[in-house]
DNA sequence: CGCGATTTGTGCGCACCTTCACAAGCGCCT
DNA sequence: AGGCGCTTGTGAAGGTGCGCACAAATCGCG
């Protein structure tokens, strides 16, 4: 999706024995660590303390060797004949992933989205905190949400800098997505997530992640599409599909990260 | 828009049926034509009538080549040595994607996030109309959002019917999304996008996307983790050389992953 | 103390996606 | 009319990811 730059791609000599690390994960990998993540605290809180790769895929709905292969990847350390100790397991996803402390970030666009997503409890459970919230209009700084206190975007710098802020999230207007991408940048922040429905172009080094609703929705849409046509010609669109079970079963394919 | 319906020329050879086109476009294709679309509108917007495959790529931040092959999926109209036609390509695509009229979407959960996304101009802007809100909280039922009333769940089959409702967000809390989603499914919903985190089971059919907000910011936090390593380490010596064992001893521990 | 049940880790083939490079087509200019 | 430059469409190469299937490793039990 956003632009990963394999760049000059600096070998980053794995330093031995000490870290497990993370030298060139591959991407499709490190997408859906978050998802293990979220299932082993789950099991941890259903007081399992061990797991197998097929419990642990089932949990997190994807497939057990998909799993095995990922978790091999991180050099994880699995015990054949028993699975995987699930507290041992959150502990190396999480330092993989750069959570073992809770990051500080910054909300800039305090109106319809981002003011949902400054009380969004998922973040503040997941490692993240909101630290400030940012917005051009001077009628809504001074606003009090969450906790917060929205600031003008003029101060961006000295807040960023003084909290030591990497990561950002834009929920700013298209408009205005591309300037606060700069003075963000500007001021050092080196990770946005972009609600705003447009590209943001950014120097080389700063990772962008784009959300985009409406996007989501089309391509939803074009499946919808596909299947009413589907369903209007009998030509033989339904001979794929296995006999269809009245229950809930096979989970669906959705997801495809990205974006 | 535009009842565009005759199709171009009932595909390219094998015109069997009068199938309009779209038979199997690849997925990271669909995912990507929202994007175009949305770089063609402003465009139009620009007073430009024509634009080159590099042109529209640059705009949507993708390489040109990909363009290409993207639009010659879906048997694209372009002109050699002038380019495409930008509103023969707006309504191409937008008719490959389903959005010749404008659906219908029912939101479940009205809660912090579902607020702000019944109210999220985009959605309206983009092919999609917010036509019934639905939430379990009895306190919430009947308040008054962007000109809709929020509705019990319980009176979901209904509406669902009645407004002819295909696709159905659901921000609900993550203990409850399975739920909701067996109740929309059952009420004839055939594409979910859900913003719970959690995985959801459906029938086979019943396309899910998921949108987890956390998740997002993980990956970004694992980018920030490996950049912080990366400039910890000192750059000289790491250039280029992946993990050679020319080392003498290099113990076993190094795991290298890429062999 | 060895055996079988269980589960991880992974080699391999396959399918998809991306990118390059170039021939074919189109319009314009001379 | 003909050639020339520009742009599309696509064949082919390269890369990445996925899933099967199986060997290796570990535990529990008799």
């Amino acid at each position: 999706m956003s632009q990963h730059h394999p760049g000059p791609e600096s070998g980053t000599s794995a330093h031995a024995a000490a870290v497990p690390d993370f030298p060139d994960l591959p991407e499709a990998t490190v997408a859906r660590l978050p998802e293990y993540l979220r299932a082993l605290h789950h099991l941890a809180e259903s007081g399992h303390d061990t797991v197998s790769s097929e419990g642990l895929a089932n949990s997190a709905g994807v497939n057990s060797a998909k799993l095995r292969k990922d978790l091999s990847h991180l050099g994880s350390y699995g015990t054949r004949g028993v699975g995987y100790d699930v507290g041992l397991l959150i502990d190396q996803i999480e330092f993989v992933l750069g959570l073992t402390h809770r990051r500080a970030v910054a909300l800039v666009g305090v109106g319809n989205l981002g003011h949902a997503l400054a009380g969004y409890a998922g973040f503040a459970n997941r490692g993240f905190r909101i630290s400030a919230l940012f917005d051009a209009d001077a009628a809504r700084v001074g606003e009090r949400i969450g906790g917060l206190i929205v600031q003008h975007i003029d101060d961006l710098p000295e807040v960023i800098e003084a909290e030591g802020i990497a990561i950002a999230v834009i929920a700013t207007p298209a408009s205005a997505a591309q300037s606060v991408a700069g003075r963000l940048v500007a001021a050092g922040v080196t990770s946005i997530l972009n609600f705003a429905p447009c590209v943001l172009s950014v120097p080389e080094g700063v990772d962008v992640r784009k959300v985009d609703l409406a996007i989501e929705l089309q391509i939803l849409s074009f499946h919808e599409h596909r299947k009413a046509a589907l369903t209007a010609l009998p030509t033989g669109g339904a001979a794929g599909l296995t006999a269809l079970p009245g229950g809930l079963s096979t989970p669906s394919p959705g997801e495809a990260v990205g974006t």
